[in-house]
DNA sequence: CTTCTGAGGCGTCAAGTCAA
DNA sequence: TTGACTTGACGCCTCAGAAG
């Protein structure tokens, strides 16, 4: 678990988007499995079954790592988010502490 | 109009984590 | 231990806007 990841829940209060699994159980299109191990003989053959699970495994890494980035730009409008409230809570508890301030201040008077 | 530059997105690799 | 998943880092490409 990244860094990043662990400050999610600290931002959002919420469970981590990134927790959520849904079951794969659809493979993108053109991507056929292969047979079992057992059937494989020739050499081709054994380098066409390499090829085809190099292929993909950059396909799904291709496909994890658009998911990071969308996640992870989620969580960057999230952080910016909680600055703006932030920035306008502390606004607003200066003014209250100024106007606290100047009754007080008259009150003395 | 051309060149430069910074931002943003993408694909890939490598390393770390976790569940089976 | 191992396979799947996640994410940081790197290099490449594209595009918009500034500068000449």
């Amino acid at each position: 678990m990244k860094q990043w990841c662990l400050d999610w829940q600290a931002a959002t209060g919420d469970m981590p988007a990134y927790q959520i699994r849904t079951p794969t159980t659809t493979l993108p299109q053109g991507v056929v499995m292969a047979a079992s191990p057992g059937t494989l003989h020739s050499p081709q053959q054994m380098a066409e079954e390499a090829t085809r699970k190099r292929e993909l495994r950059l396909l799904k890494n291709r496909e994890a790592a658009r998911e990071c980035r969308r996640k992870k730009k989620e969580y960057v409008k999230c952080l910016e988010n909680r600055v703006a409230v932030l920035e306008n809570q502390n606004k607003t508890l200066i003014e209250e502490l100024k106007a606290l301030k100047d009754l007080y201040c008259h009150k003395a008077e």
